[in-house]
DNA sequence: CTGTTAGCGCTTTCAG
DNA sequence: CTGAAAGCGCTAACAG
């Protein structure tokens, strides 16, 4: 332990003035190569670090970004994409030498409040949302207020859509589940179904739409039996079951089905066993413990989209990006995770 | 946005000096009730808040602790469980003031490396270690370099164990699978079997000593016939059915299984079929998804108790307790979750 | 109880 | 390219 080294006493150790030193760290072509080995020798052999607040106060930055880690994790079984999510984000901002700040809130407004909370103490330059809705109260908070933000989903009202002020990434869900449904398509019958959420969310009606573009390409089937495949169901495991039967019942035959979540595919799974196969949605481990295919949304690249529009390309520091010059969204494709079916519910149990 | 109001500001506004302010702010009890009134109403009416980098440059004190998001959620099935960890220590450090900062770490090395560099740059006071292990190099680090930090599980090492500078949070695993058998010696059969880790690690062996202790206690079973009871397999779901079929090859019946995950309760239960009960461990999403009982670790009991330990019982501050008056660990005790089987798998579609 | 004086460790002018 | 001076916003001593 013992007190840390300061840039003084890097300075003396190489024999040059304070700001040499921090010249070397934060503008190193300004010196000379021959001093600057020498104050980076120094700094080594001190084990000298900057000291954080230090330089935070000076230049007004935190260089950290604040997520809130959600409520309940919902459902539970998607709820560790969140988890998957956090991890890329931190992974990648510790390369860019940014840090992230964890913070909890009980609803939105509440949300709102920690966000003032943490931008005026100056902990945070920045703050990444999830699981945005319809007419957000956050993101329109942090827009009036000048706060740099990403989403890391669409605004899905129709102005927010296009504001350049909302800088945001999200996984193309519709082409996801497109690329789902086109794959149980080619391998077997026509009737693939659908259990989707009911309308109304923008990522759900996105989804949906993902399976209708494909089965009107590539079934053959008329619009009446297209909407007799399609379910619409709250996002709880049981729904998947009953949704299955009841297409089974309404369809007469199914040859396939495509989720919009993992939790109603392990349902749909249960009522199926494996009679025939089941697309799910987040590839969750549950996905993977039981076999069953899944659209996987590249979380990697989605941490990577959100860290890029934060530091405007730049990398190292926050700052907004050229309204013009850069993008102001990413579009992430996701992948089709595909699997032998069922290994254990199906095969081996029934 | 604009500037954030200052001490100085609010002082100006208030007609004191700037360390009224501050006093108002750190030691209310030395102002005057009526002085104090007025400057909060500056406060107020200013919007001020108190830079935290300027406060953590002067005090020599981050106020926020590191935490390392694990490399990857092992299984994920009972990854969530740090998840759920996370959010209840982070929303209970808030209450104290405290920030959780997050940072990952390829591996052991790497992350006393990041202990390292959060600790020299003074951007956290302690750190909370998940997943400790035999013989933890990080530990040892942590003890000798003089850093604070509390650990959520137990050192397993004979000696680290009561070594008064390693303060630890665990669940008692042990009296939760006890309970655990306890609840199925009393519903069904004697013959309950247990499918659990490999022993060597400390976790598995705790908790299998729970499932001996309450068969000893309760089954009437020989130590012969509980041997056969007893089966030890890697954390993977279809490891589960396979250990459940092989008991019940070698006990000829089980009127019940325990198993010490949830991950391996779902295999086992693909195999059992809602035939006999099954007990799982962790809680987690699946257990609740598919209906079966579990043993739940109370999350934020442990995380109240990793606070506690790292402030030393003041709140607020991090900072040692004293060795003699603070406990230096707590053991949190483990509820079962009773359900009434696996609707999904058992109930409904066999 | 209140104000004055200092300085945490760093970076950013601006001269040399 | 290097050095000297100034100050980010806050709080801990001490003196009034």
């Amino acid at each position: 332990m013992g007190a840390q080294p300061t840039v003084t006493d890097v300075a003396g150790v190489a024999g040059v003035s304070r700001q040499t030193v921090s010249n070397v760290l934060n503008a190193p072509e300004l010196v000379r190569p021959e001093t600057r080995e020498r104050v980076q020798a120094a700094i080594h052999s001190l084990g000298y670090r900057p000291h954080a607040s230090a330089r935070r106060l000076r230049t007004q930055k935190s260089s950290t970004i604040g997520i809130r880690l959600d409520p309940i994790t919902q459902d539970g079984i998607s709820g560790s994409i969140l988890d998957r999510f956090l991890h890329a984000l931190t992974e990648q901002a510790d390369r860019q030498g940014l840090r992230v700040l964890l913070f909890t809130a009980t609803g939105p407004e509440d949300e709102i409040e920690q966000f003032r909370r943490l931008s005026d103490a100056a902990d945070v330059d920045a703050f990444v949302l999830t699981s945005t809705f319809h007419g957000d109260p956050r993101t329109e908070w942090l827009i009036e207020n000048g706060r740099s933000f990403v989403t890391f989903g669409r605004p899905w009202g129709i102005d927010d859509m296009t504001d350049p002020e909302h800088l945001w990434v999200d996984v193309d869900g519709r082409a996801g589940v497109r690329e789902a449904t086109a794959h149980l398509l080619s391998r077997g019958g026509p009737r693939i179904g659908f259990i989707g959420w009911p309308s109304g969310s923008g990522t759900g009606d996105d989804r949906r739409a993902g399976w209708l573009e494909a089965m009107r390409a590539g079934s053959g089937l008329t619009e009446e039996e297209l909407r007799l495949l399609d379910a619409a169901v709250e996002d709880v495991v049981p729904n998947g079951a009953d949704a299955v039967r009841r297409l089974e019942q309404r369809a007469g035959r199914l040859d396939g089905v495509v989720c919009v979540s993992d939790s109603l595919a392990l349902g749909a799974l249960t009522a199926t066993a494996g009679r025939i196969p089941v697309v799910g949605y987040d590839d969750t481990p549950v996905a993977e413990a039981l076999g069953f295919s899944s659209v996987a949304q590249q979380l990697d690249e989605v941490a990577a989209g959100v860290l890029e529009l934060l530091t405007g390309a730049h990398g190292g520091r926050v700052q907004r990006g050229d309204p013009v010059t850069d993008p102001r969204h990413r579009l992430v494709t996701p992948r089709l995770v595909v699997r032998d079916g069922p290994s254990l519910i199906g095969d081996r149990t029934l």
